[in-house]
DNA sequence: ATGGTAGACGATCTA
């Protein structure tokens, strides 16, 4: 089963690539982030049309996230719980029935903080922290769970072409590290990661100075296995083809395959 | 130190 997450930056500027792509990369679940849109405008027809069942959770203007799935959704739950709840649009849940059992898949947007030392900056922060809360009480049910999307976090230097750049910004702040650490650290394994140590592997290109010519990119669109997920985990790519296509988004598809069917 | 680009929106804000 091929689960794929993209920030695709915008579903009405990029349904067309969005459509080339799925028809090209025939991915079973994809997690979308940035639709930036609000649900009853989300092209969901023309992608129903293709086979998939669509969930939206997005607001007017930014942030928005989406699943979309070849199985049906068994349940959907929009928004990360805790406090007085999501005001953003940044957090939705699928869960599936699969040929080996349920599957539980995640969509998230995580805030990008930036510029650091003000409220964006704390609410990253304690979003993070909303999130490791909530993936506790998840991991509790033993099941295979995936925590995709944009984590807007680079983990390492070796997650930077240009570490140095990134000193001073949001997604780079011991802060941030340490707390995609400590998600992690709860039983999730992060999937490139786990088949590759290679440097220049990312997923994100500023659209800005000519970053994507120079490979001058990060990586922040992540796939966190829980156990029972990585168990069936068996390879992963990064899309990055994708990038070089007309009217890109600035983030490429990062795709995994697990065995959750019959042989 | 600045500005470089893109999307949604309808003035700027977010990234």
């Amino acid at each position: 089963m091929k689960i794929v997450t993209w920030n695709i930056n915008g579903i009405k500027a990029r349904i067309g690539n969005l459509m080339v792509w799925l028809k090209d990369s025939q991915p079973d679940i994809v997690c979308l982030q940035e639709i930036k849109s609000v649900d009853d405008q989300f092209p969901r027809a023309e992608i129903e049309a293709l086979g998939y069942n669509v969930e939206t959770h997005g607001q007017k203007g930014f942030n928005g996230v989406a699943i979309l799935s070849k199985y049906p959704f068994d349940e959907v739950n929009r928004g990360l719980p805790g406090e007085n709840g999501d005001e953003q649009a940044r957090f939705i849940e699928g869960v599936f029935s699969t040929e080996k059992g349920v599957l539980r898949v995640v969509s998230l947007y995580l805030p990008n903080g930036n510029p650091i030392g003000t409220e964006k900056f704390s609410y990253k922060l304690a979003w993070m922290a909303r999130l490791e809360q909530w993936a506790v009480e998840r991991l509790k049910l033993e099941e295979p769970l995936i925590l995709a999307g944009d984590y807007n976090v680079i983990p390492e230097p070796i997650d930077a072409k240009n570490p140095a750049a990134w000193v001073n910004d949001a997604l780079f702040q011991p802060e941030s590290r340490q707390a995609f650490r400590r998600l992690c650290n709860l039983g999730f394994a992060e999937a490139v990661r786990a088949v590759t140590d290679a440097p220049d592997t990312y997923t994100f290109w500023d659209y800005q100075a000519g970053a994507w010519q120079k490979n001058n990119g990060i990586r922040i669109d992540f796939l966190l296995l829980s156990p029972e997920a990585a168990n069936r985990f068996s390879s992963a790519a990064i899309e990055k083809h994708v990038r070089a296509w007309e009217k890109p988004s600035d983030h490429v598809p990062v795709a995994i395959d697990l065995a959750l069917e019959t042989a």
